[in-house]
DNA sequence: ATGAAAGCGCTAACAA
DNA sequence: TTGTTAGCGCTTTCAT
């Protein structure tokens, strides 16, 4: 019982159809030079045989590979699940099939990117860790990839991301607006791209607003998020002197907070204003609903995949500087309100 | 520009580090017979070069592929999100890799089932659509897989699911013992075993508590789910008599729910009392609070997962009657109280 | 301790 | 219209 399932093989199917091996993979691929009559014969007993073509041999001889890498670092995120959905339809549509990781560690990360090389896959998509060990780049830099949301500089590669600056600028002269001056920014981490972009934006909207930031609080994240929220949260609403209204950098971070806020049983907006991130579908009936960043990312994902699976068709080069930045923005619900004093 | 990226192969090894081919197959493989001295000078130029070995072509040496396929309807659905989390885990630990198809109708599952076969994957794991092809089971049953949630009566293989009619029976004696009668049962499709096994489950309860079912409703949904739950739930409640219950039976409509009396401002439990199917994080905050059937999913995947890679390496057949029913139980929470009349 | 050669399943160039 | 043959990159005899 060892080896319990034998593959049919084109020569199987070639001395069964009194043909030679050749005769068989012509036929099976409609080649013209092939008789009516000896095609059906052969599909017939292809078919009859249950006869799959070999890819690994066909790669052999030059065939690219069908499967597309993507690497995540959490698929029970509904972001990086809607991105997982967008491109697996995108992959689907054009021929090509979809290869998860999951890594959140750059050893995982640089395992997975080291088996999916190996496989040969045709290109890989990666949303990396945030300090990817010096082989992966390596690695990388010599096969077809591109980046998606984070963004490493040391890969010379194409970048699709959102403006993470630009819209937590928004999110948070939104609660300037409202009188807010204690605002908590709770965000990922700042070795991210993503997170520091988002830091950025948070600061400058003080600066363009001509608001002093000494009363701001920022607090970021360690890879663990699930704890994460819920403790910086109840810590910050324990200080003497706690923020009147909260925006948050991370999809992960704002779930946390939403169930916190409703164990504390904190009454949102009265006694807290508070800016999500992501739009998550619960968002719209949370409480009084949630003031939130919405992000294309579906859009994202499938432009993406789009322009990947266009370059590595026609054979160019992906690893060229490209970037290309969906547009978040502002959701404005009930969760936010005007600071009364 | 054609061809971007040429690979490094074991020969652009050997030729550099002044050895035969085989020399530099045995030295990477750690082969005793290779001396000290060769193997570090080999190991030194194939890191130099990036060298990474070519999968298809040892697949072609007889060696196993490191894919596992995972066939599921959708990603985005939190449910399958865990499945694949932790089946992804799973593969990592084993020495796998997962390959993701999201595939909703037996078309396109026909296809993926055909392209991961073809690329001689290690098995697959597979989410059935409602009616499969002929086509795709005769591949099936001659290729390693195992059979997760929906159960496909003609693969002669194993499954893992849950207690689907148990756990429906017990949701719905919940709602019969505060009093209930005019309960709607709005469930899945009944072409797939969960949805048929589910709606049993429902009407068990009335027969085993000795409660006429006259009063009862039955909703079955199509494929596409995502409007389906809303439609339902309108419909029912403008009816002359609506019903003073609902009971779920899969997750995606219990969220399109959830969304839709929100919006209704249908007051819960006061005005209708609600049982939910599954357990996303926000049934916890949602109004009252979620009254639902929480499943083991996790642990479901992760207990198929290493039963089916323990089969898979020990090379043995796993296309074998075997079935696994991880129990789901009920949560009761604030969304179902007594019916005063 | 290392090299030469065969062969995995397939496609394509070359023969017939 | 079909068959024969070579070779993709690798592992594994077999030979040295």
């Amino acid at each position: 019982m060892t080896q319990s399932f034998r593959m049919v093989t084109a020569r199987d199917v070639a001395e069964i159809a009194n043909v030679s091996v050749s005769t068989v993979g012509r036929a099976l691929a409609d080649d013209p030079r092939i008789s009516a009559r000896t095609k059906s014969r052969v599909k017939e007993v292809a078919s009859r045989l249950g006869y799959v073509g070999n890819l690994p041999a066909r790669q052999m001889r030059g065939a690219k590979s069908n499967l597309i890498g993507l690497m995540l670092p959490d698929i029970r995120n509904h972001f990086y699940a809607t991105i997982a959905e967008a491109l697996s339809d995108c992959c689907s549509t054009n021929g090509y099939q979809l290869a998860l990781s999951i890594a959140n560690d750059p050893e995982t990360e640089a395992r997975h990117v080291t088996e999916l090389i190996s496989a040969r896959a045709a290109g890989i998509v990666i949303v990396s860790t945030a300090q990817p060990k010096r082989e992966t780049r390596d690695l990388l830099n010599n096969f077809p990839h591109v980046q998606l949301l984070r963004r490493i500089d040391n890969y010379n590669s194409a970048w699709f991301g959102i403006n993470d600056e630009e819209c937590l600028c928004e999110g948070t002269k939104h609660l300037l607006e409202l009188g807010h001056r204690r605002i908590a920014y709770i965000g990922g981490s700042r070795e991210l791209s993503t997170g520091s972009a988002r830091r950025t934006g948070f600061r400058r909207a003080f600066q363009e607003m001509g608001i002093d930031r000494s009363e701001a609080i920022e607090i970021f994240g360690p890879p663990s998020y699930t704890q994460y929220g819920a403790n910086a949260i109840q810590e910050l609403l324990n200080r003497p002197n706690p923020p009147t209204a909260i925006i948050t950098g991370t999809i992960r971070v704002t779930q946390a907070i939403l169930e916190t806020l409703h164990q504390m049983k904190i009454s949102v907006p009265d006694d807290l204003s508070f800016v999500g991130f992501g739009d998550a579908p619960e968002f719209k009936w949370w409480g009084p609903g949630l003031t939130t960043l919405c992000m294309p990312i579906e859009d994202l994902a499938t432009t993406c995949g789009l322009w990947f699976l266009h370059h590595i068709d026609s054979g160019k080069h992906t690893n060229q500087q490209h970037s290309s930045v969906a547009k978040a923005t502002l959701t404005i619900r009930g969760s936010t309100a005007a600071l009364d004093r």
